[in-house]
DNA sequence: ACTTTATAATCAAGATACTATAATTTCAAG
DNA sequence: CTTGAAATTATAGTATCTTGATTATAAAGT
């Protein structure tokens, strides 16, 4: 039996996803190595990056860290002088992240001319297409979050025999 | 000025592309926690199935793992039995790394419902649509190795300094 | 052949980072 | 005015990483 056109597109797709994800990480490690931070803090940091602000808790989640590295590891980046910590002045218990203004124009002049080089990619694209792959993009996040969901009771279930 | 419909576009595609990389983190870190493995350790584990085989060095260029590092964490996952070593019969100095058997499929149980989701997401689209996506997917790769082959050279001309 | 150089993987010692846990501070909310 | 949340601090023990040396093999130069 010889594989459909159909199957072989699923697989172009599936594995042009997977190899993204590959790519990402290892463009991640690159930018670690040149601010001079480790795997955990750049993910932290990616993350602070795109979402412009993040606190404490958030990271954690993120992370998967304890509180205590949190601290610890926000207090490294702070030493860095990559992040700041700002009072949250909706409650002031809480602690907003946000990145140096200094070291923000590093970050974004490291990543401008990829982000160009993204923009113009996309660009070259018509509408209709750009649709679809943004369609796409946001219907495999939640299958990512749902698959998530689904590991996590799979787990909450076994530590409770 | 108002902004055109292209830019918005734009913009969603690659927030859409950021935000796939945020759910795959976050995914990683619930099957490692699920495995009892670690960040790097699940980085490893991770480009290992998929590519099926890989040698110490591969995974160390790919954590940015020192290599000495790298020889302790195939230790912890050989102990885990996640993986095994082989002797590479081409080069008696080198070392094959391939998943075990058993927990190979452990591992394909805890994917084999993402896979499917994103194999019957991605068939409900046309296959021009498909071309399309894995058409940005795979020039997206490209982008991303030339950031950080730039990136890298940056960094070597730095430390020549 | 054989010396040199490069590569693959490992090992040992010391430094760094993380976990688990508990306590503390500062507030928000019922 | 009690209860609980967010963040921090502290401590001891463990895990992980780096640095530098070591072994085995391959490839290149003479």
């Amino acid at each position: 039996m010889t594989k459909s056109r159909r199957d072989e597109l699923v697989k172009a797709v599936t594995m042009g996803a997977r190899e993204y994800g590959i790519s990402t990480v290892l463009f991640r490690h690159a930018v670690g190595g040149i601010l001079g931070v480790n795997v955990t803090d750049m993910e932290c940091l990616a993350l602070i990056f795109f979402k412009g602000l993040a606190t404490p808790s958030e990271l954690s989640r993120y992370t998967g860290l304890t509180s205590g590295a949190t601290t610890a590891m926000l207090d490294r980046l702070e030493k860095a002088r990559l992040i700041e910590r700002r009072p949250n002045p909706q409650d002031r218990r809480g602690t907003w992240i946000v990145l140096t203004n200094e070291r923000t124009k590093e970050l974004s002049s490291i990543f401008a001319s990829g982000r160009q080089a993204i923009d113009s990619l996309t660009s070259s694209y018509s509408e209709a297409e750009m649709e679809t792959i943004a369609d796409y993009l946001r219907r495999l996040v939640i299958v990512w979050e749902e698959e998530r969901e689904k590991l996590q009771q799979r787990q909450r279930a076994k530590s409770q025999r």
